[in-house]
DNA sequence: ACAGCGCTACGACAGATGTAGGAGAATCGG
DNA sequence: CCGATTCTCCTACATCTGTCGTAGCGCTGT
C-alpha cells in the first residue's frame, strides 16, 4: 500500500514557548491548594482543607500529599512550626501562578491574545465598560513606565 | 494537641464551573494532534503526523494511540477508508475547544475576564489598537445582535 | 499470485495526578 | 504523668498522559 500521503508533505510552523526556567505547572487541584494558602497568607495543612472550596472536600492526608508535592515542586515552603504542624506560606504570588497560566494559554493560542480577547467579546464576557477600564489602565501604565524609566 | 485552626472555620466560597456536559478536556497532546486535525480538515494519522509541529514529532502509533483516545472521547471520528486507511476528522471547531480552554481559565480566575485583561495589559501583550480593534467588534455584535433578535 | 509495505488493533510501561490509609512521634488537657 | 488527639512521614493505588512496540491483515505493484 503507498502511504496515504502523497501530496501533503508540508511540515508545519514549529509554534513553540518556552517553559521559561524554573517555572512550575501547577495542576488543578494544586491550583486550588495554593488558592487557599494564597487566601491564608500562610498556613497548616489542615487550615489549607478547611479553605478548599465546598465542592472540594478532601481528607486531611490528601491535602497533606498535595503541599508535600508543591514543597518539592518549590512552590510552598515552610515557614514555621507550631506545635508540631508545619505552617505552609507559598513561593510565589498568585499573580505570577496567573501570568503562567495565561502565557501558557496563549501559547496554545499561537502566540496573540487577540484571538483570546475576541473569544471573551463574543461570549459576552467583556462588555463596554470592562474595555473603557482597560484602555485607563493601559493609559496608566504608559506613564507609569515613562516616568521610572527614561 | 489540639487542632491548629482554632478559630479560622470559615469555609471557602464555593467557586465552581460545570463541565458542560458532553464538553471534553483535551491534554496538551491531544489538542496539538487536533490542531493538526484542524489545519487539515480530515485526514490519516500519517497525514497528522506530518503535521504536528517540529518539536513534536513522535512515532506513527503514538499519533495513532492519541487519535484513538480522541475517538473514545469523542473528539473526532472517521469519515472514510481510503485503501485500508481511516481517515478522521474532528467532531468539534478549534473554536469551541478555545472557547472550551478560556472558560477553564476563566473559572480558575474567579468567572470574570478583567483580572484576566488586566494581565495581558500589563504584560503588553495587549495595545491601544487592540482595544480599538475590540470595540469594533464588539459594536458589530451588538448590531448583528439586535437585527437577528427583536 | 505474492512479497512487501503500510495500516490497524492492542498491549505495555513509566511518570504525573488524585486520593487516601497506617504507623508512630509530639503535644495538650487534665 | 497519661491518654487522647493531631501531626508527620511513608506507602499505596487507581487513573490519566505521553510514548512506543508487536502482531497480523489488507492493498498494490509487478
Amino acid at each position: 500500500m503507498r502511504k496515504i500521503t502523497s501530496a501533503a508533505l508540508g511540515r508545519a510552523r514549529g509554534r513553540e514557548v518556552m517553559p521559561s526556567k524554573g517555572a512550575v505547572r501547577l495542576t488543578r487541584l494544586e491550583l486550588e491548594v495554593m488558592d487557599a494558602l494564597w487566601q491564608l497568607g500562610a498556613g497548616s495543612v489542615r487550615e489549607i482543607m478547611y479553605r478548599l472550596p465546598a465542592n472540594r472536600q478532601l481528607a486531611y492526608t490528601t491535602v497533606q500529599t498535595i503541599v508535600r508535592r508543591l514543597e518539592e515542586k518549590e512552590a510552598v515552603r515552610q515557614v514555621k512550626k507550631v506545635g508540631n504542624a508545619h505552617i505552609f506560606e507559598p513561593a510565589f504570588t498568585r499573580k505570577a501562578a496567573h501570568r503562567r497560566l495565561i502565557s501558557d494559554l496563549l501559547g496554545i493560542f499561537g502566540g496573540s491574545a487577540r484571538p483570546l480577547m475576541a473569544h471573551l467579546v463574543e461570549d459576552g464576557k467583556l462588555g463596554q465598560e470592562d474595555l473603557k477600564e482597560l484602555e485607563t489602565l493601559l493609559a496608566e501604565q504608559a506613564r507609569k513606565k515613562r516616568t521610572s524609566k527614561s
